[in-house]
DNA sequence: CTCTTTATTTAGGCATGACTAAATTTTTAT
DNA sequence: ATAAAAATTTAGTCATGCCTAAATAAAGAG
């Protein structure tokens, strides 16, 4: 049985999982999702029975397939809603997070695919992060959008320059950036936009302005087929 | 704290009341909640010291003021998303109920009005039920609608006839019915869309043809102020 | 390598909302 | 008017999901 609350731990694993590291700790759920670790250590143990996550005791919880799967279902019902109320309600795109919150409880398959067409298969909702589709995997990402734009924690590829001035292009080769260079965007941040960038063999995260990231285009790093209809899998 | 549980509990008595007597039984709630008598009499107490209804031990229940609005907007909130589900995602009308049965569990104002405008202020559901208003009250009818798409459990008048006919006309006058005739529509029989209806003044429910119920024009009986904003009441 | 700090789990409770079985009140029928 | 039937409430449990406090395991510092 999927309760609210069995769903929220699954959705706080996956966000932990995608952003660090492979093994996610009972402290940093039971902060996810504003409960103890006490509590969040039970929850673990039951969430471990029913086939949802692996648990090492005392060292942290991985997702299993099936659990994976379950969580990217939350995500996408979250981010779907987020785009209706903001492209169809007129809500602006900070106002949407809490409503979300309770709409993507609301476990009916067909009702997230109808909304998902009725939306025209949004890749982004209003935050810019990327919207799984009805497989459970990330769609990939149109090509060619600008770094700004792109979704995070998501590996991807220069492709392009908006402008290809000379004085950029010294610039990118200060910074080290040219065409096929694969990089991850952590975080934006609200003050001005800048972002913070992580590139593949390097373990440092780089400060990106937002004057770099407006110009250059990028793409999914290794795109995976798109699927539109979900597979048979029985997730109970 | 309005629980999933308690809203359906003030959803279930507002329906009963409305379809029947003053005072509600707890039998007939539990039915309704799918629930024992025995767990509902708990929960009425709880309800009653919250200060939703007025529990009268061993003879029933009423709701308050203050549950009534409670309630309202419950129905409101149910039979908004069903116009969404078939108006915007093409459900057909028989498969929403289930769906609405979640979504009106999430309780944001903002949401709610946000997608009554949406909708276009629609006063019947996709299963001619009036829709309540942010004021909690339901909205008047438009005049002159068809008695077979007229709401259930509101008091009508008749209004005109379709066909001026003088075998319709013979037959109305078999039946008892005339211009200014007051009744109300409780059910909708789904075999082929007969009527039942009742008059103020008899006791009996009287069953009318699809072929009468078609040639009918009625309205509201008598048409409450439309508000659009709702009052400040606190509901808690 | 051991001691201290930190993270995690276990133990024992609590509120909610459900249940069954038993007691009590109301209604109905004779 | 009273006995039988029906409805309602009370008493005693249970599962879920949360909490605090205490015990235990892992990690880090010297």
């Amino acid at each position: 049985m999927l309760t609210v609350s069995v769903e929220n731990y699954l959705k706080a694993i996956l966000h932990l999982q995608v952003e660090g590291d492979d093994l996610v700790s009972t402290t940093a759920i039971a902060q996810k999702v504003a409960s103890t670790p006490a509590s969040t250590s039970a929850m673990l143990a039951k969430l471990g029975e029913r086939g949802w996550l692996e648990h090492q005791p005392y060292h942290g919880v991985r997702l299993t397939k099936k659990g994976h799967r379950v969580a990217m279902d939350i995500l996408r019902r979250h981010r779907l809603w987020e785009c209706f109320l903001v492209d169809h309600l007129g809500f602006e795109w900070d106002q949407v997070h809490e409503i979300a919150e309770e709409l993507e409880h609301v476990g009916s398959v067909e009702l997230t695919n109808r909304l998902d067409a009725f939306l025209g298969f949004p890749k982004l909702d209003p935050h810019g992060d990327v919207i799984p589709g009805p497989n459970g995997r990330f769609r990939s990402v149109a090509a060619r959008t600008l770094l700004t734009e792109a979704p995070r924690n998501l590996e991807l590829v220069v492709v392009g320059v908006v402008d290809g001035g000379d004085a950029f292009l010294r610039h990118l080769g200060v910074l080290g950036i040219q065409l096929g260079t694969r990089m991850t965007v952590l975080e934006r941040l609200s003050f001005d936009g800048s972002l913070h960038v992580k590139y593949p063999e390097e373990e440092e995260v780089q400060l990106l302005a937002p004057s770099v990231g407006q110009r250059l285009w990028v793409d999914q790093s290794s795109p995976a087929p798109e699927i539109l209809f979900p597979e048979e899998e029985d997730l109970q």
